[in-house]
RNA sequence: GGAGACGUAGCUCAAUUGGUUAGAGUCCCGGACUGUCGAUCCGGUGGUUGCGGGUUCGAUUCCCGUCGUCUUCGCCA
């Protein structure tokens, strides 16, 4: 037997077992006559003695050339440590095991990092020595907790007769949505496949097949530029349920998140989670995924703005901007003019922000500033009213189209309660935005296009505005926020051919192209498509709120960078000429090619 | 596609307004030590300052380009 037992595994009761233990040498430390090797594997650690008295002289000589990263196995027996010496610090602190004998599984040459230092190494070490990296305590945590709720999700819906089934890979490439990641076809030359967004077609298909609850947790890939939060291949925890309506959905959703955070963290979670209409978030916090863990809110003042002669105010209220605002509370005494000039650049620079307009206010509750000087006395008590203004807080304002009113203090109010340490960082905010809008108005191609995807169902209420008035028909879509993250969206699908076609028509499709891109799914809607609906939640990024990290490619295993490369394996790489033809593809670099 | 930050020993970082031989910790090598646990102590090896160009008597430092990593705007139905 390789070992009887994992290096976290021993404790005082263990005392006077013989044990067999194998693992990589964490630390070794040779005091002459007396010889300790931390031995780590994914379970803990654990220390080994080994004296220079003791029967198998070679082992002692041995150990004396161990080194980090060394892959080892010792047999001997659990010793409670002598008085004094126990290691408050370690699980294992009360026993360490006293060598008999000493096998080198391995050598490692010299380590890039060390896993176990204090230090951690630059990313970009990280990626390229991953294997050395995922050796890593706080690692190995979360892929561990990452593993935990893919199982309970597995359970859960399990237990609430959801089949999980796999959807392809190689699928057909759609003009809608990302940018898609090619496959090209060897067999058909000159045609491609493209890998899924997301499964959300094929989910559809399969409710009107009659699995009516189905799960997976699908890998999908949109071929965009990375963030924090966003991977070129991420993982779904998908969800489609048929003769259903948006309340059970959230139901379903809130009950599996209770669950999570009930088996995952060992905490609480009160239902119902608490809602807001899209309209309500945007008014209140200027973005559709709200950070509710802090206050902060947005407020108007534009009906002040449209009767002062304060020419910022006064035009943006003629043009029909919005003016709004926020209220730093008790902070005014930690801006300088300084620093309030350079939350001005960075909302320029970010956002496009003409400027910001702050104020003070001084310990009798009036409003100063530069641009205080500007409105009268009443307009300013209006505001300082509006604000719910007290001595020493800083007011600061956007003034522009609402959306831009929106960017720039939501921008504001997440930097600076972040800067400020306004909320509890553990803290585990969840709420549900519904009622989004059906469709935007996308300039740039003169058309209205699908805020979700084109088979997101109208709220009934509102399905007599489809053509006369777009922009006011709202959607049975929702989403799920957790500490100011979209955790998961979801929304019920059009289950019906004419409703179908109707949207289509909206967003400029012809009936023929319709029918080109999804004409499977139309069909199959004429064949006893079941009402049904369902959502999907990012797992990547939900495991990241759950460890409570701020990066999602510590959370898988093995990422990308920012540039969608692999720094380990070298991928995305040129290939062969031969692997070119097969597939009838040529390669046409632009002459100033970037790339090797 | 745009903006910003960073790139110095294997690793983590320092280096004054642009000024002598680019330092420290750690790792590694050698030595000491019978109770350490981020061991300690003594000694040693280790550098094309990412790469290319420019300014300058002199560049880690300033400028331009380029590569890489990160953050972010656009983008992400």
């Amino acid at each position: 037997m390789f070992r009887t037992t994992t290096c976290g595994a021993l404790r005082g009761s263990d005392n006077g077992r013989k044990v067999t233990l194998a693992g990589w040498v964490d630390s070794a430390r040779d005091h002459s006559g007396v010889f300790f090797v931390n031995l780590r594997d994914r379970y803990g650690k654990v220390q080994t003695v080994f004296y220079s008295t003791m029967a198998d002289s070679s082992a002692f000589e041995l150990v004396k050339t161990l080194r980090n990263e060394d892959v080892v196995q010792i047999i001997g027996t659990v010793r409670l440590r002598p008085e004094g010496l126990v290691n408050p610090n370690m699980p294992t602190g009360e026993i360490e095991v006293e060598a008999e004998k000493l096998v080198v599984l391995n050598r490692s040459e010299v380590v890039p990092f060390i896993p176990s230092a204090p230090e951690v190494p630059s990313e970009e070490m990280r990626l390229k020595y991953r294997f050395l990296d995922l050796r890593r305590p706080e690692m190995q945590r979360i892929l561990v907790l990452r593993h935990k709720m893919t199982k309970v999700m597995r359970d859960f819906f399990d237990e609430q007769d959801f089949v999980e089934v796999e959807t392809p890979v190689l699928g057909k490439s759609t003009p809608e949505g990302a940018r898609d990641y090619l496959v090209p076809s060897r067999v058909s030359q000159g045609s491609f496949y493209a890998l899924p967004q997301s499964p959300q077609l094929y989910k559809q298909l399969l409710m009107i097949a009659g699995y009516d609850r189905y799960m997976q947790i699908a890998r999908c890939f949109r071929d965009e530029d990375l963030r924090a939060d966003r991977q070129p291949e991420f993982t779904q925890l998908d969800i489609e349920m048929s003769f259903i309506e948006m309340e059970d959905i959230i139901a379903m959703m809130s009950s599996l998140v209770q669950r999570l955070m009930k088996d995952v963290l060992g905490r609480e979670l009160t239902l119902p989670i608490p809602r807001m209409t899209y309209d309500e978030a945007m008014e209140r916090f200027g973005h559709d995924a709200p950070d509710l863990r802090f206050g902060m809110e947005l407020k108007d003042v534009t009906d002040v703005a449209k009767e002062t002669e304060f020419k910022v105010f006064r035009a943006t209220a003629d043009d029909g901007g919005r003016v709004r605002g926020i209220n730093v509370k008790n902070a005014a005494d930690q801006f300088s003019r300084k620093d309030i000039d350079g939350l001005t650049a960075w909302c320029a620079d970010q956002f496009g922000a003409k400027g910001l307009v702050w104020f003070k206010v001084d310990a009798d509750g009036k409003l100063t500033g530069s641009s205080a000087k500007f409105l009268a006395e009443t307009d300013l008590e209006r505001i300082a009213a509006k604000l719910e203004a007290e001595p020493n807080d800083l007011l600061l304002f956007s003034c522009g189209d609402f959306l831009l009113t929106c960017r720039v203090l939501n921008g504001l109010r997440r930097r600076l309660a972040s800067q400020l340490k306004l909320y509890d960082p553990s803290e585990m905010n969840f709420c549900w935005i519904v009622k989004f809008p059906m469709f935007d108005w996308s300039e740039e191609e003169n058309r209205w296009v699908a805020m979700h995807h084109p088979f997101t169902a109208p709220l009934v209420e509102d399905l007599e505005f489809l053509e006369s008035d777009p922009g006011r028909v709202r959607a049975q879509a929702y989403d799920l926020v957790l500490n100011g993250f979209e955790a998961g969206g979801g929304t019920i699908r059009i289950h019906d051919a004419e409703t179908q076609n109707r949207v289509f028509a909206l967003l400029g499709m012809t009936r023929e192209e319709a029918k080109g891109q999804f004409g499977f799914l139309l069909d199959a809607l004429q064949f006893g498509a079941p009402p049904h609906g369902g959502i999907a939640f990012g797992l990547d990024r939900l495991v990241m709120l759950f460890a409570g990290v701020d990066n999602i490619r510590d959370c898988i295993a093995f990422p990308k960078t920012a540039k969608a490369s692999d720094l380990m394996t070298g991928a995305p790489s040129p290939v062969a000429e031969k692997q070119l033809a097969e597939l009838a593809v040529k390669v046409d670099l632009p002459p100033n090619g970037k790339n090797a």
